[in-house]
DNA sequence: TCACATCCTGACCGTATGGTCAAGAAGAGA
DNA sequence: TCTCTTCTTGACCATACGGTCAGGATGTGA
């Protein structure tokens, strides 16, 4: 047997401790939501005795509030794509790939994000009043750019940001009821690579920003 | 002072707390999630004694089980436009606007059925095996009728069908959002009917279904 | 009017939960 | 080796919550 491994030192037990518990809470708010979210069930999950968790986080909203603020970076990295594009087909394309790929990968994420917007963002109001404000400022600038370039039709920027963000989005929050759909069963590659086609396809001709008619 | 409220029958009483109890139990599951919301705060916003709550539903699971038995319902309805449509215009711009329509005026119906799912539907979940699936099929079946018969361009009728739910229902769930990106304000009614607008118009010109271009 | 069924509710109970603590184990640094 | 800091954890506590119940109030039907 192995056995290989070393004594970790205080840094790497703290590091990887907080990774784990935050790997688990992220799960668990994700399935039972904040209120339905135990401590005890968190710690189980991460293979921990309650009162480690209180250590490494002295209270349930501050760890809630830590797993918050993680997916919310997440979320504005998936804009990098926007950014040097020429146009809508490669910088709406891109993002939709990019925002599919997060609700593949971290749907808990996602749906950890859902929950507290749809409580009225007790703990990251202050975010989307702020970076979130700029972020979209700064996105419907650049899709009214390409209207004034002549590159898509003259679509309202806001409600097409707020389609993007719902399209993608459904499928982590409501990948359940996907599932059902799908006779019980998870998205295959080619399911997802379909579902990612379809939508890119029905927005870029729906603002008129390609030419698959 | 009026006072003209002769005493209510039993069966008045019964109809009107009953009631009373649902709609103050849909806001709080709503605001606070199933494990987030007490009795108690339920029975506060119906103005009842607690214990009356459980003289009329008999648990917690109960009342939350009736709650959203009654928000499916009002889903489902929404299909009644996709019907007799003869077309993807008048039928896909009619169901967009009725969804909206509830998206508006029942936000947080939209938002108890959306954590429910996100839960993996404890509760409902043979509905979603059963009528939402049969209820699918059928619209799907019209969608592709319609691509048969030439109306619209050869779309994944699922995938559209998510495209659609995914963006009505996000103007409720993340109405929290969308008011933060308004200032603060909720949408007026020239903001809802260009949202309304927006979504069809990208929405039908993005499944070739009008001739905007 | 009277007997009955339904409705109402303050007081109460068991449990589960978030959080605390004290005492010990274990790495760090000299 | 010795001391200091960090980490670990079983046992414990106060509180809040879902749910119960007994006894009274109120409409109902004969």
């Amino acid at each position: 047997m192995p056995q290989t491994a070393r004594p970790l030192s205080k840094k790497e037990i703290r590091q990887e401790n907080e990774r784990v518990i935050l790997e688990a809470a992220e799960k668990v708010f994700a399935e039972a939501g904040f209120g339905g979210a135990t401590m005890q069930l968190i710690a189980d999950l991460a293979g921990l005795p309650k009162a480690n968790l209180h250590y490494y986080f002295p209270t349930k909203e501050a760890l809630y509030r830590e797993v918050v603020q993680k997916i919310f970076q997440n979320w504005l990295k998936a804009a990098d794509a926007f950014d040097e594009a020429p146009g809508p087909v490669e910088g709406i394309g891109a993002y939709i790939d990019a925002k599919m790929e997060i609700s593949r990968q971290h749907p808990a994420g996602s749906k950890v994000w859902a929950s507290e917007v749809m409580h009225r963002a007790p703990v990251i109001q202050d975010y989307l009043e702020t970076t979130l404000v700029e972020w979209t400022d700064g996105r419907m600038a650049v899709i009214q750019r390409w209207i004034d370039e002549g590159k898509m039709d003259p679509i309202d920027p806001r409600h097409l940001l707020y389609m993007l963000w719902a399209t993608t989005q459904h499928y982590a929050d409501f990948g359940h009821q996907i599932e059902t759909l799908n006779d019980g069963a998870a998205l295959s590659d080619a399911q997802w690579e379909a579902a990612k086609a379809t939508i890119k396809s029905i927005i870029l001709a729906g603002i008129g920003a390609t030419g698959r008619h």
